[in-house]
RNA sequence: CGGGAGGUAGUUCAGCCCGGUAGAAUACCUGGUUUGGGACCAGGGGGUCGCAGGUUCGAAUCCUGUCCUCCCGACCA
């Protein structure tokens, strides 16, 4: 299979659908906007849910389920919320088929239409705190720190793989909390967990900051959140926490008896990543030959090719892989040995760099004379002869070295491309020519991000947390503002 | 949801305008030779032409509907 790649400069959306069908993360399905993650794609998605299931554990929270489907009536009692979700949800208005009276399969049952429809859940905001009335009554049941993974389904009008698909998996933190400040306190604790984890173990440089109030969750008083910076300069929201008040709480009637015995509502958060997140993956490192994962979830850090000639030659071979595999295997790194017949290793050279396999070991004939091995990386496409003496020690590093060297060109790459202006030809220049993150003043009303949003395309992805306080003018309007926020394009 | 393009073998595509036994490359299977960057020879298997109707003696081809995908736009944690 020549697996002919889109160049990134040629066509950058269909570069990311080639890297994504063809490095087999994903495909297409039957149902419109719904994707199939394939094996690989998701054990992908298995080594970052374990390790943010490891991290929300370690920070004191506790995995529940709800239920799928959630009473159209819940939906409505939050008004921010229902306004924000109501032009996509799936509704359920039966649960029965039958037979065709006129032949031609199942038809839908008239018969059998539900009382009150049922809303596939977009979100579990409602549902969870329609249940946390009932688990609180006194500040000794606080807080609730639950996470759930899920899946959710957002009826979006035009799709891409990972990055905006009809259903797709996620996790959703909800907690409650007695006081704002503690609610407050948690939404800022997981959104350095989320940049944490991008960062140290996506390898992707993202920026903390608080949305506007035109970006902000439907039904949250503060959403924060983490930017990525793609390749194309495109900003991609890969995360978001939300301090949500007491809306929720004084939605569903939530309240508790604090120590003097008063009636309070309760506080809460709501916080998640999804799968979104390996489109931002992709789309923040890989080159023009495919993907290039980071080794910490990479599904496979390693792969192992024998060059031979002859049967015996490649049973000489497989000696040396064995002992070097097990060696590897002790120090926890995931190998695979590909001593497959009916590919040639050029065949299979190109197909692990497609896959983004990170280190790529060729073992051949010279190697077995001279005790060594040819070992590639895929994220420099470098390759180097080494001694076979201490080569497993020396791989562990290396995998550790390409984490970080990806972390560091990702960085590199985003600073670059944060650029200060001071005028609206600066703004709109930066803006067509270089992409990236345009750090501007703004008047701080909605109708000036508006304005913007209509003139350029480019809205507000955050302001900065700890974000210098600095006198200037807003880039459209002139008047005063006290600090710069970031705008890009996005995604 | 609007505009444009597309759906034919596992994959990439030709055939359609002008209706008449469904093709190529590649992948796959068998045997052999090979193996340091996408091998070669010989033989072989594989497609209700997205789906459903219609026109016709006859439809991949013409007509209608419908589903899925891509690109652009509107919308959008």
């Amino acid at each position: 299979m020549a697996a002919a790649i889109t160049s990134r400069e040629q066509d950058y959306s269909q570069w990311y659908n080639d890297l994504i069908l063809k490095g087999g993360l994903a495909d297409y399905s039957a149902v419109r906007g719904c994707m199939v993650i394939k094996p690989y794609g998701f054990a992908l998605w298995e080594n970052m849910r374990d390790q943010l299931d490891r991290m929300f554990k370690e920070t004191g929270h506790v995995n529940a389920y709800f239920p799928l489907f959630i009473p159209k009536s819940f939906l409505s009692k939050e008004a921010a919320h229902v306004e924000g979700f109501a032009k996509e949800c799936a509704v359920v208005t039966h649960y029965r088929l039958k037979n065709d009276p006129n032949g031609g399969g199942v038809v839908v049952d008239p018969e059998a239409k539900l009382e009150e429809e049922l809303i596939v859940r977009p979100t579990s905001e409602t549902i969870i705190w329609n249940t946390y009335k009932d688990w609180i009554q006194s500040y000794r049941d606080l807080p609730i720190l639950v996470n759930q993974w899920a899946n959710v389904v957002r009826w979006e009008m035009r799709t891409r793989l990972f990055l905006r698909t009809a259903e797709f998996l996620w996790q959703e933190g909800h907690t409650a909390h007695a006081t704002a400040q503690e609610a407050v306190e948690e939404t800022r604790k997981m959104l350095d967990v989320y940049a944490q984890f991008a960062e140290e173990w996506m390898a992707v440089p993202v920026i903390k900051g608080v949305k506007t109030a035109n970006e902000r969750f439907a039904g949250a008083e503060d959403t924060y959140c983490i930017e990525a910076l793609m390749q194309d300069g495109k900003a991609l929201q890969a995360g978001t926490s939300h301090f949500l008040g007491q809306n929720f709480a004084k939605a569903f009637d939530v309240k508790f008896s604090n120590k003097e015995n008063e009636l309070e509502y309760v506080w809460a958060t709501s916080w998640g990543v999804s799968t979104r997140l390996i489109g931002g993956l992709v789309m923040a490192h890989s080159d023009d030959q495919g993907l290039i994962l980071p080794p910490k979830i990479a599904p496979l850090q390693v792969v192992i090719v024998p060059i031979h000639k002859g049967e015996e030659q490649l049973n000489a071979i497989t000696e040396k892989v064995n002992v070097l595999m097990s060696e590897l295997k002790a120090l926890g790194v995931r190998v695979k040995y590909d001593n497959s017949d009916n590919a040639r290793p050029g065949w299979k050279f190109a197909e692990h760099e497609l896959k983004g396999v990170p280190v790529r070991i060729a073992i051949g004939g010279r190697d077995l004379e001279n005790g060594t091995a040819e070992v590639a990386r895929r994220d420099e496409k470098t390759k180097a002869t080494l001694s076979m003496d201490g080569l497993a020690q020396h791989i562990h590093q290396l995998l550790s070295d390409i984490q970080q060297n990806m972390f560091n060109k990702a960085k590199a790459y985003r600073d670059s491309h944060i650029t200060k202006v001071d005028t609206w030809e600066e703004f709109v220049e930066a803006l067509e020519t270089k992409g990236g993150f345009v750090s501007a003043h703004w008047d701080g009303t909605a109708e000036t991000e508006e304005e913007i949003k209509t003139k350029t395309k480019a809205t507000i992805r955050c302001i900065p947390l700890n974000n210098e306080q600095e006198e200037g003018k807003c880039v459209l309007t002139g008047k005063p503002s006290k600090e710069r926020v970031l705008f890009a394009l996005a995604y």
